[in-house]
Order: C-alpha cells, then sequence, then structure tokens
DNA sequence: CTGTTAGCGCCTTCAG
DNA sequence: CTGAAGGCGCTAACAG
C-alpha cells in the first residue's frame, strides 16, 4: 500500500496539460499566465492525486530554497526565544521556513554553521554573531545570500542590521535611577568584545556625566554577559567598603545572577539593598525582588524586521540578476549599502515587591 | 569577482578522475571503496576550489534532506527552549539540521506545517501535537518519515513518543506536600484533551487517595493550560470560603500566572497564603515565593532521546528499502510497533524565599 | 495561453 | 577501485 510519490508529469497527464503548465499553476508565487479553465483543471487533477511539488528539484531548478537560516550563539535565551517566533511567524507568512543552529558561543563553530547553511541553499541568515568579528559573514553577504545581523554588530561585516536603542535604553534607566535620587550607581557586565555592552555602558557613562556624578575603577564592572558574572558581580558589589545604592544591569542573564546573589545575601540582616535597572524584560521579571526599572526589548518585533530586510534583499538580488545589463564591475553592492536599524525600547517601571518584602 | 558556484565536474577534472569518484569521496557517510591516494587527491582539490556539495541536488537524488523538523505549539517557552537546544546539538553532532515550525496552538495549523515539512523532505519529524488527535501525524508515519512525539501523546497516531513520567511526577509532588503536613491540597490547570494533564491529574489524585483524603468537586480545577488559567485558578482558591492551603500547578504556565495573582493578592494582610508544588523548572523559580516544589523534566535529555528514535527509525527505513524482499503483504510495521520511553522527573525542593519573606 | 525542450548538480547502478 | 551514463522532479526559456 505504499505511496508512491506522484509527480508533475502525473498531473499534467491527469489534468491532460503539459508540466510546464502544471508548474506554472502551481507556482508558489500564484499562477500567471494561465485560464481560469485549465488552472481549475489542474487544481482539480492535484489535489484529487494528492499532489505536493518536490522541494529538492524545485529548489535545485530554481538555487531557492524558501528557506531562512537563524545563527545564535545559544537557544536557551528569552530574547532568542521571542526573536526565533517573531522570524518564524513572518515567514511562514511569507511560504518560508526557518533553520535554526546554534554557535554554542564560538566563532569557530558560527562558521561551520555558516557553511552549513549555505549549503543548504538559504535565501538568507539572521545571525546574533558570537564574537566580535565577522569576516565569515561579509563574505557570504557579497555573494549571494543576504546576511542580516540582530542584536549585535561585529567588525569586518558590512551588512544590514536590526538592534536595540542600547545607548538610548542605558541612559534612560540610569536617567530615571538618579531621578529616583539614587547618586552611587554602578555598571554591571559587559564585554569590550560585543557591541550591545559597548553601546550599553556608553549610554550608563552620558547619564552620569550629565548628572555631574564621577566615573570611577568601580563604577563600571564588566567582565562577561553571563549569568555567573552577574553573579560574582554582585558578590564584589557587596562586598565593597562603599556599595552602591543602585545598579544597572547589562543584560538578562546578568541581571538573573546579580539576583540569585542578592537572594543568597538577603539572609544577613540590617543593610539597605541596591535596587536594580536591567536591559530585558521577561515573565518573570516581576518576581525579581531588587528589580525597580527594565528596559525592555521588543524581540518579536526584531525578528519581523530582519525577515523583512532579508527578503527585501532577495527581491533586489533577483531584479539584479534578472536586470539585462550585468553587474557594474564597481567595487560596493549597488543595492545600497548596509543599512542599520535601532528599535526603541520601553522603560517599564516595578513597583512594590522590593519595598513590600521589606515591609513585612 | 562573483565567484561561480563550483560543480563536483570541476573537482573532478582538476582531480583528474571521474565525478562518480568525487560523489564517493564526499559522501557523507565517509569514502567508502575509494583509495588511499586518489582521496586525498580528491579531497586536496575540492578544498582548494571551495567545493560544497549543492544540497538540492543531492536532496533530490538521494530523497534525504539530512534534516529533521519540529513543530511545537508555541516557541516562546522555556520547556520547549530546552529541548530545541538538546534536539539542535544532537542533530548538529551527526550532520543534521534542524528545521523549527510552530502550530500556534492550532491543529489545522499543525497539519498545514506537517504538510510544509513532508513536501521538504525532512527525514524525521518531531512533534509537540497542539490537539488530541493526531491522525495527520499517523499518515506520515505509516508512509515515509517517522515521527516521534515529545510531551503529549495524542489519539490515532500510534507513534514513538518520549515523554516525562508525569504520574509519578504529580504523586511524588503530593507525597512531599502530605509529608510537610498540608491536607487542604488542590491541584490547579488542566485540559482533560492532553494526555500530560490527564497523567498529572491521575498521580495527583493516587496520592491523596492513599492518603485517604477526599476528592471533592473543588478539589481539582482543571481549566486551561496557560498563563491566564493559573491566574483566575488562583482567584477562585483564594475567594473560596475555605482555601486550600496547599497547591499543586499542572505545568509552568499556569504556576506563574497563579503566583502572579498571589502577587497582586499579597498586598492583603493578614492571612496565610497557600504553598504550591508545580511541574516544571526554570531559571526563575527560584524567585517564584509561593514555590515550594517543583518537578524538574529533562527537556533537553528528551531531545536527545526524541533524536536517538527518529535516526533509529532513519536507519531502520534504510535497510527495509534495500532489503531483497520487498514489504510484507501483512499489515503493520514489521520495524516493531510504536514505542513510548518514559523518563524520570527530579523533585526539587524550595526552601527560604516564602518564609524569609515572611519573616521580615 | 500552452507545449517542447533542456538542463540544475548529484548519486548510483553497471561495466571495466 | 574507478568511469560512463542515466535520470531524480522541476522550472524557464523559447516557440507556437
Amino acid at each position: 500500500m505504499r505511496e508512491r510519490t506522484v509527480t508533475i508529469r502525473e498531473v499534467a497527464a491527469a489534468a491532460g496539460v503539459s508540466t510546464a503548465t502544471v508548474s506554472r499553476t502551481l507556482s508558489p508565487d500564484g499562477a500567471e499566465g494561465v485560464s481560469e479553465e485549465t488552472r481549475l483543471r489542474v487544481f482539480a487533477a492535484a489535489s484529487k492525486m494528492g499532489y505536493r511539488a518536490n522541494h529538492a528539484a524545485r529548489s535545485l531548478k530554481t538555487r531557492s530554497s524558501r528557506t531562512v537560516g537563524i545563527i545564535a550563539p545559544e537557544l536557551t535565551n528569552d530574547f532568542f526565544m521571542d526573536l526565533a517566533e517573531g522570524i518564524a511567524g513572518e515567514l511562514e507568512r511569507q511560504g518560508y521556513t526557518l533553520l535554526v543552529a546554534s554557535s554554542a558561543n564560538s566563532v569557530e563553530e558560527e562558521k561551520k554553521r555558516v557553511a552549513m547553511l549555505a549549503e543548504r541553499m538559504v535565501d538568507g541568515m539572521v545571525v546574533i554573531p558570537a564574537g566580535s568579528r565577522g569576516d565569515h559573514l561579509a563574505a557570504r553577504a557579497l555573494r549571494r545570500t543576504p546576511v542580516v545581523l540582530v542584536d549585535r554588530l561585529v567588525e569586518g561585516a558590512d551588512v544590514d542590521a536590526v538592534l536595540s536603542d542600547n545607548e538610548g535604553g542605558a541612559y534612560e534607566l540610569t536617567r530615571r535611577l538618579l531621578a529616583d535620587g539614587f547618586r552611587r550607581i554602578c555598571f554591571v557586565g559587559g564585554d569590550a568584545a560585543i557591541s550591545t555592552a559597548r553601546e550599553r555602558i556608553a549610554g550608563f557613562s552620558r547619564a552620569m556625566l550629565e548628572a555631574g556624578l564621577h566615573l570611577n575603577g568601580e563604577t563600571i564592572r564588566s567582565g562577561g554577559m553571563e549569568v555567573r558574572d552577574g553573579y560574582t558581580g554582585m558578590g564584589a558589589v557587596l562586598e565593597s567598603p562603599s556599595p552602591p545604592d543602585a545598579l544597572v544591569a547589562v543584560n538578562l542573564l546578568v541581571h538573573l545572577g546579580m539576583e540569585r546573589r542578592l537572594l543568597e545575601y538577603r539572609r544577613r540582616p540590617g543593610r539597605v539593598l541596591p535596587v536594580i535597572a536591567a536591559f530585558d524584560e521577561t515573565a518573570y521579571t516581576p518576581f525579581l525582588p531588587a528589580c525597580r526599572y527594565t528596559a525592555a526589548q521588543d524581540a518579536a518585533a526584531m525578528g519581523k524586521e530582519a525577515v523583512r530586510r532579508i527578503l527585501e534583499r532577495i527581491a533586489e538580488r533577483r531584479t539584479v540578476e534578472k536586470s539585462p545589463v550585468g553587474r557594474s564591475p564597481l567595487a560596493g553592492e549597488e543595492t545600497g549599502g548596509e543599512r542599520i536599524i535601532r528599535l526603541p525600547v520601553t522603560i517599564v517601571r516595578y513597583r512594590g515587591s522590593q519595598e513590600d518584602r521589606r515591609r513585612r
């Protein structure tokens, strides 16, 4: 009872037309130049026979897989998750699918994954870069496959990017703390190799300097972007002889680490605990006791925007290739350089939890 | 400067061999029956020319895409996240890649995604079913593409499945609460259409009955598996004239909703708040104030196990197809029916947070 | 509007 | 152990 796979030829025969007509009728970009009548005949035959186009054959011919790949440093991350959902949704709406790969925070792995996706003829790649350089990404982009960076910029890759307003978000976060009367404020977490961290530190610094506050060696405790870095960072803060009364966390993971450390510390009585303003927001943020403000990135929107860029680039490529004149010998892409988009962040205020608990 | 894509023929020419030899040498399952010498020559030529096999062409010929698809009701979910990481990791290790699709909690969408993946010739599918029936999944499985269910079972699809020990986990969770002296215990959340919920309710009921406790109409407040269901469930509990002193949450989302409701309620003084034992565990669980126990599922392990199953089925299929005798006319797969695997859960105890805060 | 005709790049018998 | 040859199923000119 094994069902053989039905081919376009059989459908053509059944409908009494040629394979070309069937192909045209069932084209993913709509049936153009096919009469209503034959269109119906073909549809009828195809659906009766349960015809499903062979994707590989189609790809081989068209050099397009209707697939977009995404490479992230890790999959287990709330930001990535929201991003992926945004991307997958937008993609599915356009008849594309999403290939997912993890670079495991390694540039080497990232290179391999890029190669793998390229081999699979993805029409575009969304990447959250693992390192500070992205020459391998640029190489791809300059050939056939559009690349769009998300969340972070890298050097050596002039490609499209969708980012949050990191500088502005950190600035705003710091301003809120200042407005609440805090003066001894420190920044926790960061990595000079990561553009996102640099921008956030810049925003923080600007707000502090504008407020006439001094930055000393302990004001900015970068040292990583992971949970453990927040944990140790908070440890250092708590040990400090003159501890700050408010902190800015570089991201979700560092924030989490900081709260964990605080959770342990809390047991010791008689000390005012610092308040935290942090980048990133999740469903669990209301439960983090020290958190007073967050700068919420709209990851889903970033995903959608990234897809839109990719699809635009794909369309451009098509028209360029179809245009009668070949590519100009001049260096640089004639389709208009890289474009960087900044999406705004939303500042969210949490009240209650911390104070509430203290009162009990 | 546009790099043309290098084909197998060019490599063959450069290495002074035939395309067949290159193909054999560069086969993904290792170069068999090629002399050491030619193998090296081919490798050298291929890498010098930057040859990358055209995946579509290969798929067209071999009818395998070295890709596994996953369909989940939603992507933004901690359980799914860990699962995906487990799957992607294991897959990459085997030279496969992962196609991700969301069914948006709709069986209709799920059907479409299944069709889409099938069209793309995925070698297997991992699915977390959206509904209670899975005839469309069985249909796939019986033809060419192995399917493995994760987390939930469905009716009408005798396919492999990887599940947690839901009954046992809920039983154990309830036992812990009983051991702590709680007697008025309610179960919150659930959906009769979802096997996971049924099993967890069964485990809860068993523990209660064994303890000689009575189940009345308010003991089990199913009514959904989402955050909002936990929220309203907890609302009802709090309004109850004789509120329970401990609760069992059916899953992560319901648990979250319950905690949210509690967070609001907390403001009113003078009432002992119930303790929660919940299925699922995340990095944020330590911050959920009412949580005393969780039953942690090992999602990454489930992912790995699912991949192992899929790959096994793929291998079986190959050998069956290669075997000289055709398929036996008898109904049923001769490769040994469906296999259901149950992975144990780990009970985690949280102490401190709740009590601590009360003390202040 | 529809049919004919070439391949896309690779794998895989079948000979040698 | 290696080479020659025939498609896999589909699309995209090019005619008609």
